[in-house]
DNA sequence: AGCGCCAGCTAATGGTCATAGCTTTCTAGC
DNA sequence: GCTAGAAAGCTATGACCATTAGCTGGCGCT
């Protein structure tokens, strides 16, 4: 019986191969295992179970995402930035739109999660930084942000814009409508 | 044994009531059967199992919201007009924020669902009416709207915003930044 | 070379959804 | 009132999933 090499991070691979295969409900222990070649209980040697299985799936979401948004604000600056970071979250959700779906909303009341989260808060203060906004404003204005991007990326993701007008168009409306909201300019 | 009097009406009552208090993943058929007093298999002449059930439960909450935001609109015109929607859709999360992360996100896709969403549809577009917007301008309005209070409110509901800041504040400068995008003002 | 750890196995339990087929209650029509 | 039949409920059963317990054998380390 040769082994097949797992680890915790190879199952949350497999999980994640699942879930932008066949969605989020078909994302099961049963399902990995049989991925990843094991039966399914083999599995709790690298996971505690389902539910630590879900919070290392968002937790490897929310990492991604942090990543991808660090490289689009870096040598930006302003609404260049700010359009950046928009447009790099849109385009994280459309490639994996099963994996935005399972995003951890909350991360900063995980505590698994709230190294990360914090670190995606850093990012988007980075890139807003050219505003020079004050402590509480600044929260104001990131929750903002991330409302604004939350709600159309979580509606097209979940193929909630049923009419035939561009997508692309609606989304340049809203980054131009918050760059606008924003001091200065 | 005294029949328990139930109704497809009732059993999605039922669904939303532990919805409310215990959460999506509690909505069992089982459950729903528990608290009707009757066997889990008696709920199937009521409902055609889960995902049906499911889809009745997404399609009244639907119903319930654009209910509310007909109220709120009614009488008023312009800002507004815009503003009471922008409020009443968050006050229906606040209110019941379970239902609202249960909302289907994709009404019309959905044949069941076409009809409430077309009206929750008509209903923004009324609020908007002052705006005299055309066709694909009044679309991409619209979807920008429901971005923004989607976002901040399946956020809220989700428990995301993990600062002590006023959520209060933040949403009522989103309706500023809407209300100021609009043609005119 | 051999020893021990640990990955992976089988077997078994309990929960959930779903279906089949039987029994009881209510009600409409006489 | 009485009686059929439709409607509402039941028990029993099976599939799938997560999880636990206890066993076995491969691989790394000395």
């Amino acid at each position: 019986m040769p082994r097949a090499g797992l680890s915790a991070t190879a199952v949350v691979d497999l999980a994640l191969t699942v879930l932008d295969e066949h969605g989020a409900d078909a994302v099961t222990l049963t399902a990995i295992a049989g991925r990843a070649g094991v039966a399914a209980p083999s599995l709790y040697r690298h996971v505690a179970g389902r539910d630590e299985l879900r919070a290392l799936v968002g937790a490897r979401i929310l990492e991604e995402m942090t990543d991808r948004f660090a490289g689009a604000v870096m040598g930006r600056h302003g609404a260049d930035a700010v359009a950046a970071l928009m447009r790099a979250y849109r385009d994280y959700a459309r490639q994996y739109p099963a994996r935005y779906l399972a995003l951890p909303l909350d991360p900063l009341h995980d505590p698994a999660l709230q190294a990360v989260g914090r670190r995606q808060l850093d990012v988007v203060l980075t890139a807003l930084r050219a505003y020079e906004l004050s402590g509480s404003a600044a929260i104001h204005t990131v929750r903002c942000l991330r409302s604004v991007a939350h709600g159309f990326v979580s509606l097209e993701a979940a193929g909630g814009f049923g009419l035939p007008e561009s997508l692309d168009e609606t989304y340049e409306r809203l980054i131009t409508i918050f760059v606008r909201s924003l001091p200065h300019s």
